[in-house]
DNA sequence: ACACGCTCCTGAACGC
DNA sequence: TGCGTTCAGGAGCGTG
């Protein structure tokens, strides 16, 4: 389930192997992912060269040398691999575009974007800013837009529970289920509590709050980052390669296991927001 | 403005 | 062994 860091790996392991590169053709296998393709998508990009590969919050960003942006959600499941296929013209099941480059480094026919479920979909835009995508999306947690200041005037008017709000990529960009989770056991807070709860304004307990999650969701990002993600069930890094963030888990899938925290006798419990698993201690998240 | 539920999808895991 | 059910969840969308 790629968030934030997962699409990040992704975008470090393409960037090098295509930018410069041209796209000498694309097969779309199937009309739609989650959504149509757009319309003459192939025609579009075909004979365009990639300048560079970009990610906003949890969406890669292709720069075509025509000033247009091919924008990739990768949703659940979807994951891209530059491996030349087995035979010629034989791909897998969920083999759903196939960009035929030239240029590449090192040689290869076929970067090829897999997706079994189709919670992923592709978009072609003319700049960042008009996209409907993009343009509602709250700021770069790893930028120094995050702030504790930030949080509290995007929180002072949210009764949903913080899990839920943190999820809201308006709010803030690019966490997920798994990372929220972590973020919140890191910094002790419950994740019921109301997200303006934690935004009283000239409460010195709730101002440290901030800070703590502030900190904790830049840690566990760059923790997750450098471990290469988090691989579950299907995430993969562009050549195939396993992350590891998975094992060092806190809380995450780790439902009656004992608390972590040194000293805590608590045991991990889940909960529902907003029809997701949250996973977090009752002793020491408060 | 905000909260909530519904929807899309497949494969793995589980129960009988 | 096999079949049906449940679960995983990102995010747009409709409704209240």
């Amino acid at each position: 389930m790629p968030e934030l860091p997962e699409v990040e790996i992704v975008r470090r392991g393409l960037s090098p192997l295509i930018t410069g590169a041209r796209i000498d053709n694309l097969i779309l296998r199937r009309k739609n992912l989650r959504f149509d393709f757009p319309v003459g998508f192939a025609k579009k990009i075909s004979g365009t060269h990639i300048t560079g590969v970009l990610r906003r919050a949890k969406y890669l960003l292709f720069e075509l040398s025509s000033g247009q942006i091919i924008l990739s959600h990768l949703g659940m499941t979807g994951n891209y691999r530059f491996f030349a296929p087995v035979k010629p013209g034989h791909f897998e099941k969920h083999d759903h575009v196939i960009f035929e480059l030239s240029g590449t480094n090192p040689p290869s026919p076929f970067l090829i974007y897999s997706d079994p479920r189709r919670f992923g979909f592709m978009d072609l835009i003319d700049n960042q800013e008009d996209c409907a995508f993009l343009k509602h999306l709250g700021p770069e947690p790893l930028s120094n837009q995050l702030s504790a200041q930030m949080l509290r005037e995007r929180f002072a008017t949210r009764r949903g529970p913080i899990k839920t709000v943190l999820l809201d990529q308006r709010v803030i960009a690019g966490l997920g289920n798994i990372y929220v989770c972590e973020a919140l056991f890191r910094s002790g807070i419950n994740p019921s509590t109301p997200a303006k709860n934690l935004a009283v304004p000239n409460d010195c307990a709730q101002s440290d709050k901030l800070e703590d999650l502030t900190r904790s969701i830049r840690e566990v990002l760059h923790e997750a980052l450098e471990a290469g993600g988090s691989t579950l069930k299907d995430y993969r890094q562009v050549e195939g390669q396993s992350g590891y963030f998975q094992h060092r888990f806190a809380v995450y899938g780790r439902e009656g296991e004992p608390c972590l925290r040194p000293a805590c006798a608590g045991q991990i419990e889940r909960a529902i927001h907003s029809a997701r698993s949250s996973f977090f201690c009752p002793t020491c998240q408060t």
